[in-house]
DNA sequence: CTGAAAGCGCTTACAG
DNA sequence: CTGAAAGCGCTTACAG
């Protein structure tokens, strides 16, 4: 591949007007550019972007940061959709997206600090991690990054679903039912959205009369498989639940075939509540009730406000998504012997 | 952020000696390499990957260039899996993935050439394109790179599933069951891997005496919804199939949504099968027949021999990943009228 | 063991 | 309109 100096070399020109001529830039004689561009056609001359990136300082990389290894973000349709919108947006404005996945858990924190602290990106966007070292180490003023979830640093402009309204309103729906024994399966560690369902499901409880059982609360690690362990636990015990929360709904899912294996019928014998509105859900049998949360337009919203700050805007409040209680088929009310 | 210049200042040291304590290399004198460290830590410097680039003429970067919308990507199961597959591999690497979809179905040419005769990645792993334009472009002699299908130039390794043999066993299956008239949902453009898969299918009916009906050959364009479209025209038609195989398992659950439409029983009023195996086939109601190729292995498979050619070796012949048929609940026995 | 110098391949004021 | 020179921040032989 030859370099811009050669290029030069064969025009008859200096190496700067041939980077004028690259750039659009600046003033250059009609009759120069044309030769200039008769010679890079000839030569197929594409110019290097390393020597490029080193002299403007920018790399027009935006980097997507998710404390997750590479198998949990793949099967979590919800990160898909985030993905998704962050790379719709960047696409937009012609910048590729590098990935960064942790290798193990443990090592989300050293993996995004190598990247945030060096210049391989010009900014980034951050999946909500819980780990503190790691927040610490993200603040690191000279980057541009937005955070996925509850900001956890001063100036950081965050973007998360409404996450207490949409679990309130699911816990509304259940108790409007005429469940009074609702089990939830939540997560530990727990991100700060998932603290925001519990918080709008304990309102609803108590605004119902039908205070949450902290002993029905059941956990899980977000995959259809332990949200089927955390059900058959808490549908084998005495005085089970009518009805399941499931904080995603993969768990949900999960729940739906516990059920099954027990030989409950949903929404009969057990109601089923998800959240994310996964793809899935709908073409469940039966079909999930959830909360919607468009994952695409958190993306979205996440990349627009990460790219108006390398515009210069100063941040602002956090970005709040509207969620959606999506009724279908696996809640209805409880089975005779628990109605009044 | 202080740069290494500054560094060697500080530590009474030059820039060279930073440099070999950075990067573990020659010998540095145990006292010398200590106090450059200190002044490292202290100072809390992390040395440019962007000048490192140009002076190393490495990235570190591995280009994904998938000829599709991001869209398309995040919808197509099969493909995700393809991707945590390269991801694990390039992981262990140490290497990043740059992510590089089309912005529009024709523009992925364009995106494609751009990144690969430029010099932000080492290497790319290309998603197979049937654009002869693009096929074209990419056989730029610089870059080392890998192709997920058949290759179609010369000298790069190719890794694709037992297109041929899946499609085969699947539709001798058919025919075992005594289907005569089997419906395809194939696509247009027709990628390779679904030329080798309608060529499995044709010899495998040719051996059972119940050659391939070209008329029963739809067009989808792997989305459910298109192949929920494509049923329904095989199905409205008189003489219509008692099989359908759809050539990815997301049109074979529109087959099925399809036929649920007609009032058709799946499997006893209509067989489908699908191909690829994502996990929702094994979730669906009734569960999908279908032929498994298992996407992690593809995106393993490609990345080792990128990494491989990386290292010097010689491209080798094409890498074939065995598939094999899962058969479920969405076959059976045609109905009786249609039994001999 | 250590450092001066050249080089990676561009871009960007600045002069002319 | 055009070009010489400096600069981006590292690494790498090569000398000492």
């Amino acid at each position: 591949m030859p370099t811009i100096d050669e290029i030069a070399r064969l025009a008859q020109v200096s190496p700067a007007t041939v980077s004028k001529v690259l750039n659009n830039r600046s003033y250059v004689s009609a009759q120069t550019r044309e030769r200039v561009k008769r010679v890079i056609a000839e030569t197929g001359f594409v110019p290097s972007q390393r020597a490029r990136w080193l002299s403007t300082q920018r790399t027009l990389i935006l980097g997507l940061l998710i404390p997750y290894t590479s198998d949990q973000l793949f099967a979590d349709p919800h990160l898909l959709e985030i993905m998704r919108g962050i790379e719709s947006v960047a696409n937009e404005r012609e910048y590729n997206l590098l990935l960064s996945t942790a290798r193990s858990p443990s090592q989300a924190g050293s993996a995004f600090t190598r990247l945030l602290r060096t210049d391989v990106v010009d900014a980034a966007i951050v999946v909500e991690t819980l780990d503190v070292q790691v927040a610490a180490a993200l603040a690191h003023p000279d980057k541009t990054w937005a955070v996925i979830g509850y900001a956890h640093a001063e100036g950081v402009p965050a973007v998360h679903a409404d996450d207490y309204g949409g679990a309130l309103a699911a816990a509304r729906h259940l108790a409007e039912l005429g469940h009074r024994r609702i089990g939830v399966i939540s997560s530990v560690p727990r991100p700060s959205a998932l603290d925001e369902r519990l918080r709008g499901i304990t309102d609803a409880l108590a605004a119902a009369d039908a205070p949450l059982d902290e002993a029905l609360i059941a956990v899980g690690d977000f995959s259809l498989e332990s949200g089927e362990r955390a059900a058959l636990e808490l549908l084998g015990r005495p005085g089970r639940p009518s009805a399941i929360f499931a904080l995603n709904d993969r768990m949900a899912l999960g729940v739906v075939r516990a059920a099954h294996q027990l030989g409950l019928h949903v929404p009969d014998d057990l109601s089923v509540v998800g959240f994310d509105d996964i793809s899935l859900a709908a073409l469940f049998t039966p079909a999930l009730t959830t909360v919607r949360q468009p994952g695409f337009r958190l993306g979205a919203a996440a990349a627009t406000a990460t790219f108006a700050l390398l515009d210069g805007a100063a941040p602002g409040p956090p970005t709040v998504i509207p969620t959606e209680l999506v009724i279908r088929g696996s809640t209805g009310p409880p089975p005779a012997p628990e109605r009044r």
